[in-house]
DNA sequence: CTTCTGACGAAAT
DNA sequence: CATTTCGCCAGAA
């Protein structure tokens, strides 16, 4: 299969409400894929799009400075996301626990090499 | 075909 | 902590 913003689309799919993921640790299960290229591939969502893009974050929580971060910043809140006085999110309490296994079997990953990458982001 | 454009991140300083 | 450097790619024009 082509690698593609799809693939990243798809993934980003996975994170449910009330958890959150950033750039680096969603590119981390897409061989050939940069966090960089997760950002762009978000960024050419519409406002009303399904994917849950306001969900990923950059690997320090902080929110990505961009117009419309106030607006990624509400949907947060609204899901229960708590934050720091930084301004940032608080990652490590929300954090994603990974794909889930129909992810994994839809696109023929191995479970074992998916369970490696998910437990780095915890160190 | 070539050029331009981005929601990043780890390491070094 | 704050800044700087450099790597990497799909898609639109």
């Amino acid at each position: 299969m082509a690698i593609n913003n799809d693939i990243i689309f798809a993934l980003v799919d996975e994170v449910p409400k009330g958890q959150v993921a950033s750039y680096g640790m969603i590119a981390s299960l897409l061989p050939g894929v940069g966090p960089r290229q997760v950002g762009s591939a978000l960024g050419k969502l519409g406002e009303r799009s399904k994917t849950p893009w306001h969900r990923i974050l950059q690997s320090s929580g902080a929110i990505a400075d961009r117009v419309g971060a106030e607006r990624q910043r509400c949907r947060l809140k609204r899901e229960g996301i708590t934050f720091r006085k930084n301004a940032a999110v608080d990652i490590a309490a929300h954090r994603w626990g990974g794909p889930s296994p129909i992810w994994i079997a839809a696109n023929e990953r191995d479970p074992l090499e998916i369970m490696e990458i998910v437990a780095g982001w915890g160190r």
